[in-house]
This record gives C-alpha cells, sequence and structure tokens, in this order.
DNA sequence: GTCTATAGATTGATAGAC
DNA sequence: GTCTATCAATCTATAGAC
C-alpha cells in the first residue's frame, strides 16, 4: 500500500495545482519514482485514480469538520476554523480545495466523482446550516436571518475566495473575500 | 473576421464549458467548418488564442457593468442586475464565466492572460465598491459595514456560486447561493 | 509489483500547393 | 485564407518478461 499512496499524494498534489487534466501519469511516475507503466498496476485508468481521490478526500474532510465541532462549542469559533481550513489547504495560493478543482473539470470524469462531489456540497450545507442555527442560538455570530440561506453563500463563499486568491496566486485576496464574514463573529 | 470571430465563439463557448485544456483545435475545426491546420492562419498558437479570447471578454463584461451602471440609478438595482449577469452566463448550469475557467487553469497560460484576469478582479471589486458606497447613501442595499470588504466577498460569492452551480448541473444552487445577498436589497 | 517495449490515438504545430 | 500532408511530442493503456 505504500507506492499506492505516494501515488494518491502525489496526484492529489498535481490535481489541485494543475487541475485533473493538467497532469499525467508520466508526471506522476516522475514524483513517485517509478515507471508509467507500473501505476496501472494500482490505477488501471485514470479514472480509477480519480475516483480514489475524491474519496480519500472526501473521508479526510468531514472527518476534519466532526474533529472542529467536537473542539469548539460555539459556533462562531467553529467558523473561525472552518474558514481556515480552506484557507490552510490554498497552500499559499498554489492549490485549490480537491472539490474546486474538480468542480470545474469537465464531464470526463466518472458519475462516482460526480456524486461525491455533489455530495460533498450537499453534506457541507448540512454541516454549515447546523452550525449558523447554533450561531443564533449561542449568538456568538450576528446577523443570520436563514441559516440555510447562509449555508449556500459561506460555501460559495469559500470556493469562490479560493479561486480569486489562487488565480492571482496572492492569498491575501481569499482574506480580504471573507473578511466581510469573519467580522460577524463575537 | 468572419472566420476568425466564429473561431473566437466556439473557443469561447468550448473554454467556458470544458475549460482551456479540455478542447482541442480539432474540436474548434469541427465547430466551425474548417481544417485544423487553417486555423493555426488565425491564431499561430493556442496560447494566441487564449489572449484574443480574454481580452474580448473582458471589453464586452466592463462595457455591461458600464451599461447597468447607466440604466440603474439605485445601487439595489444595480446589484440585483450584477448577479442576474452572472446568473445568464451560467447557462442552466453548463458553462463558467471565462474567469472563472482561466483562473482555475494551470500555469501553461501566457502571462498577458494571467494580467488579464489580475485586471478583471481589480476593476471588479473596483465597480462593487462603488456600488456598496452607493448603496449605503441610498439605503437601497441593507447592512454594509465595509463596501471594500463586500465588494470582495461580493465578487468571490459570485465565482462559488457558478461553481456551486456548475459542479451540479443544476442553476438552483446559484440562486440559493447569492439569496443572502440580494434579500439585503430593499 | 515493477520493469521494457510498444501500441494507437491525439495533441499543437509547420511546409507548401492552390 | 484554406487546403493536404506530415511532423514530433505526448497521452493513456496493454503485453509480457522478471
Amino acid at each position: 500500500m505504500k507506492t499506492r499512496d505516494a501515488l494518491l499524494d502525489s496526484a492529489e498534489n498535481l490535481c489541485r495545482t494543475r487541475g485533473y487534466e493538467g497532469f499525467s501519469y508520466a508526471d506522476l511516475a516522475e514524483d513517485v519514482g517509478i515507471r508509467k507503466a507500473s501505476i496501472h498496476h494500482h490505477f488501471p485508468a485514470k479514472t480509477d485514480l480519480a475516483d480514489a481521490l475524491i474519496q480519500r478526500y472526501g473521508n479526510i474532510f468531514f472527518r476534519n469538520l466532526d474533529a472542529i465541532a467536537a473542539r469548539h462549542d460555539r459556533a462562531g469559533d467553529r467558523l473561525r476554523a472552518y474558514v481556515q481550513c480552506y484557507r490552510d489547504s490554498l497552500a499559499g495560493g498554489k492549490m485549490l480545495c480537491l472539490c474546486v478543482s474538480f468542480g470545474s473539470a469537465p464531464d470526463s470524469l466518472t458519475a462516482l466523482v460526480r456524486d461525491e462531489i455533489a455530495s460533498f456540497q450537499k453534506e457541507s450545507m448540512a454541516w454549515l446550516k447546523n452550525l449558523f442555527v447554533l450561531g443564533r442560538e449561542d449568538c456568538s455570530i450576528d446577523r443570520i436571518d436563514d441559516p440555510v440561506r447562509e449555508a449556500a453563500a459561506c460555501l460559495a463563499q469559500m470556493e469562490g475566495a479560493q479561486l480569486l486568491a489562487r488565480a492571482a496566486r496572492d492569498v491575501s485576496l481569499f482574506d480580504r473575500s471573507v473578511a466581510a464574514l469573519l467580522v460577524r463573529i463575537r
């Protein structure tokens, strides 16, 4: 399983940096230190690699959200940690969240990948809805009219802020884009 | 100039649907009805095509913003028209704004494209800042603390909402993502 | 599980006739 | 300006030895 993990690590990096179509088995081979053909033993087709990537990513992502909820009681603190999560994954403006990367990829991807992306969106919004419901109860976040609307807006803002920062290779654009949200935390 | 324009139209469509690396000169040729080699007469390299694309797009986009400002006096009405602009360009969930598409593309693009994207972001935020300044004056938009922060947040939200809707091939995700913004208009 | 060798397709791009 | 013909490079993928 060691080569397989190394391949997944490398692929995730490349995918988030250059996009799914922006890297090839040749890049992976050079990165991991084996030959192109050997990769097919672990992932027969490139779409198999994409499937494995998005599943692993989803698992880790939602485990992180659970950890955030476990660590922080106040909604405001959770929101701060959530935003920081997206900021960290920018890696200084170099890469995007894998779901942002796959989300802007073409239809050539598997149905499994599309389904994973869809459920990533759904689960994210559900988690955020709970966050904003709590925020209205504990008064740690200002001006919450409708938690459902806030959740959708928040997710869109994270992905958009990543795009802006990535395009300019400048994390400060992420910070500027989420400042209006963070300022509502008390 | 007729073939050239047809090539640009086709390229913009393909780029916003599949991404810059998701289409080839072969696709363009079939779409426009000429041979691959003939395209090189108009655009010697694919990066020349990308340059022409982003420049044309920028011109049209900001002409649209000017038209919006000329048509509407109230900031709230301008904001509604601005959001509608991004909604229309989704084309039912099929395509992204060209800047979102290029923004998630790799470094292989020209410096000219990168600069155009950067100035698109800058000009957009400047236009939006003015909008929110006006909105605070004419009281047509609620809860404006800092127009600069609002502008960055707003642009991020448009791009993120497009991504979410495109990934799910469902425009209603766009609507849900911007609802919290539109509800502030009075 | 990794290798060499290779297939078959597609990519962006060029030369030169018309 | 468009064509045919062709290039070298790269891509994903397979066969079969070790």
